[in-house]
DNA sequence: CCGATTTTGTGCACGCATTCACAAAGTCGT
DNA sequence: ACGACTTTGTGAATGCGTGCACAAAATCGG
């Protein structure tokens, strides 16, 4: 074994949280502050601190015992990690409502992430000016993206068109993507996918209200019925019959 | 102990991927597939079928052994336990570049979604027409959302108002927030958020894509250099000096 | 009616992640 | 120079999630 301090394998659940450390610190310097404890950093990112000691130990051994952590030096260390001491070219794929959004939002380019070109299989898109861009044309996705060294791929099409569009940018030469169309993308195993699913994110939190709205009404009103399934707790828009269930029902099936 | 199947607690991460689950299905359904094995299913919604097996048993026994699961009766209990048999009036506070897309989008309607209102506080987006809304003032949030019967809160807006953006909607008696703004919000613990952070997927695509740069430049050229640090692997935009790290710098701290 | 076949539902083992709790390490005041 | 105090870094315990592997259940053909 040699002195290697950043050994290798940081967890990924590290990982994910170095982002939300690193926007933390970033507060922090803006306020002039210059040395943070795991405490206060803890809070001000929203978790336990000896996690975020343990997260931080992977990188290294940054700290200062009984003072804390420089707040400019874990800055440089965490961004170092993440990779962002250098600036990654993205490519949007599909400027509708989404593609533009991100197309136009400023918060990318001060963390590192130049958004480098934009396509779309529309003509009345093609050509028109989006940001400071001018969208291009699908077809011609694999020439521009080897020439503008694009490393990180965004599809904002519609779902139908999310694989074919995967395949061409894995074909490109793209090992990086971000996938904002309700599809499961399927890509060889040296690439990688991270999904954003904006109605996963609403379904999960109805869920959640749902349990609310019932564990609520149970404790104040009910006398616990008998086992007449209830199906529907709020009683508003039942009018929908449950489909057909399968037909077999034997009769004991608990 | 009462013949209540669906006895309660369903794992989080469960949770999760009942909405993937029910996407997959819905899209079998307009294939015109009645009937699917958790080996196909599993397939389609990219995971392992014990996986699957053991997620869907939580909600609870709803397969045919030897046969697999009736596609609509499946679809209808994870809607049902997901709280989907009801619509949700949604809120979004912040109608700039995210704000619009998220309304202008007609893939949330179709999963019992509404959104039942807009707010800004830019008096030159006020009134304005949105997708078909109007633009409230911010200073009515209140009165509207009780109106409405507002469930979810979904914040657009910068991160500077996030936070009290969050703190209205939580007295107007919301208790399910999304939120798109790079801020760790603070809420009773009644409620619950979730984030939606893009410039974090970024960052984690950036660290696996710096690392397969690394071990690929290693697998090949290197000879293992000794130990003087390598910064940087990619040699180009290392312009930027790291911080200065912390003055005391004891001789021996590994 | 029975036996071969398919596929579910789940017990079990394993590994990863979280959190506690504490010794080691360093600071700061006197 | 020293002792009280602060805070890190990490061993150890616990809990959660995953996936294998198999018995139990149901179908179907003969
Ligand atoms: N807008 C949202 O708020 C939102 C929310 C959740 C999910 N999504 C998902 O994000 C994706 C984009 O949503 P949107 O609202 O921007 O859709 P949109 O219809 O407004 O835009 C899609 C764009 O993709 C382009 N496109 C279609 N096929 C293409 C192809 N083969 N190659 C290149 N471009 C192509 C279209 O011309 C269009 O400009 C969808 O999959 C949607 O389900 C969007
Ligand atoms: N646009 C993107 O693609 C993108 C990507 C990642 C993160 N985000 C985050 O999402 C949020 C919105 O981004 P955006 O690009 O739409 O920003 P934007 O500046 O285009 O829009 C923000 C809107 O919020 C409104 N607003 C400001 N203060 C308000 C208040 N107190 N109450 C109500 N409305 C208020 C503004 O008037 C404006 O219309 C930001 O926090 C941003 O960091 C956006």
């Amino acid at each position: 074994m040699r002195p290697r301090n950043t050994t290798d394998g940081i967890p990924e659940a590290s990982i994910a949280r170095l982002p939300v450390y690193l926007r933390a610190l970033q507060s922090l310097a803006d306020q002039g502050v210059t040395t943070v404890s795991s405490h206060q950093l803890a809070i001000a990112a929203g978790v336990n601190p000896a996690k975020l000691r343990k997260d931080l130990s992977h990188l290294g051994s940054y700290g200062t015992r009984g003072v804390g952590y420089e707040v400019d030096y874990l800055i440089y260390q965490i961004s170092r990690e993440l990779g962002l001491t250098q600036d990654w070219a993205v490519a949007i794929v599909g400027v509708g409502n989404l593609g533009r959004a991100l197309a136009n939002y400023g918060g990318f380019a001060s963390r590192g992430f130049q958004i480098a070109c934009l396509f779309d299989a529309d003509p009345r898109q093609i050509g028109t000016r989006v940001g400071h861009h001018v969208v291009h044309d699908i077809a011609d996705l694999e020439r521009i993206v080897v020439e503008k060294r694009v490393a990180i791929g965004v599809i904002a099409t519609p779902a139908a068109a999310a694989q074919q569009v995967c395949d061409r940018l894995v074909a490109a030469g793209i090992r990086s993507i971000l996938n904002f169309a309700p599809t499961v993308l399927s890509v060889p195993p040296t690439v990688e996918v991270r999904k954003v699913d904006l109605s996963t994110e609403l379904q999960i939190l109805a869920f959640h209200a749902q349990r609310r709205a019932l564990s609520e009404l149970e404790a104040l009103d009910v006398i616990d019925y008998p086992d007449i399934e209830r199906l529907d707790p709020r009683a508003v828009s039942r009018a929908d019959e449950p489909p057909d269930r399968p037909r077999r029902v034997a009769g004991v099936s608990r």
